[in-house]
DNA sequence: CCGGCTATATATAATCT
DNA sequence: TAGATTATATATAGCCG
């Protein structure tokens, strides 16, 4: 009864960056993130003297959309869409024919490619740590509550590595 | 040379957020803080399902345009623009044109990753070789129910969290 | 120009008011 | 439903290679 008396706070937890469910936290968590991405981009603006424009569109509970601008939303677009008339140069037709393909599909292709990329990586480097540890000794065979502090950090160590982003 | 023998790192500094002088600063801060930006904006769109576009502009040192968009920045636009019935003169034409930009932009990243997709499956392939070579009961090839149910629980966050993000 | 590293500044998930 | 608080997760400034 002398130091850790109660928790005050859990403070900030993990989330994994996955749809939230629960309406409420979801409407907390898009609150203070739009706050915190229109800060980021203000300070960029500052620090770097470009100019931004951020739209973003909320579909639920209410349809609704928020923007910040550097000098303003309109004139971002309007200087956006002025600058590039055209790379299109009349080699590579691989990209017409993409056109159809909806980039939609090519951003989830990419990005479930993008994913078993990570899955690779991670599953490379938790091998490489079983097998550094593997060198020591066997403490695995031991019953899991057997284990000293020092092995079972490193457990938790290559199963954070394992899902960490 | 007595006290401070060597400074291993400063570790972040504050900065004064104004803009910043020195060419090589601001570009590699730029760098980094697009990136950053664009990670965030990525998050909010996964975490609470909303659509997100973004768009950058750098004067110097050359005249630069990145952008950011789920479902992509052009959509964004449009759909921003149909919400506001003055600016929409005739800006389809430069959507499209834009739209093959991005999909170049697409296509090149995605090949980039699959190569370095090949990359890692290779690596892991040794790696697995070397697990199957060394391998005596290590815990991972033994039975599931060994292990504690933390770990478990954690090794099952991982994989889905990998899978579904 | 990148990508990695370390120490620190910030952002923010949970909790509390 | 909205702020203030707190403990932790992340973002990054400065340095290197």
């Amino acid at each position: 009864m002398e130091k850790k008396m109660k928790k005050p706070c859990m403070g900030r937890q993990k989330i994994p960056i996955a749809k939230i469910t629960n309406k409420s936290h979801l409407q907390v968590t898009f609150s203070k993130r739009r706050t915190g991405l229109f800060k980021k981009a203000s300070e960029l603006t500052t620090l770097c003297g470009v100019q931004i424009g951020i739209i973003v569109f909320l579909f639920s509970p209410a349809n609704k959309a928020f923007s910040f601008g550097h000098p303003d939303v309109d004139s971002i677009i309007h200087r956006f869409l002025s600058s590039n008339p055209q790379l299109h140069s009349g080699a590579n037709r691989l990209i017409e024919a993409h056109r159809n393909a909806n980039i939609r599909e090519l951003n989830m292709e990419l990005t479930q490619v993008v994913n078993e990329l990570e899955l690779e990586r991670k599953r490379g480097k938790v091998l490489d740590e079983m097998r550094k540890a593997s060198r020591k000794q066997c403490w695995w065979e031991a019953p899991i509550d057997e284990l000293g502090l020092y092995e079972l950090h490193q457990l938790r160590m290559a199963m954070e590595d394992l899902k960490t982003s």
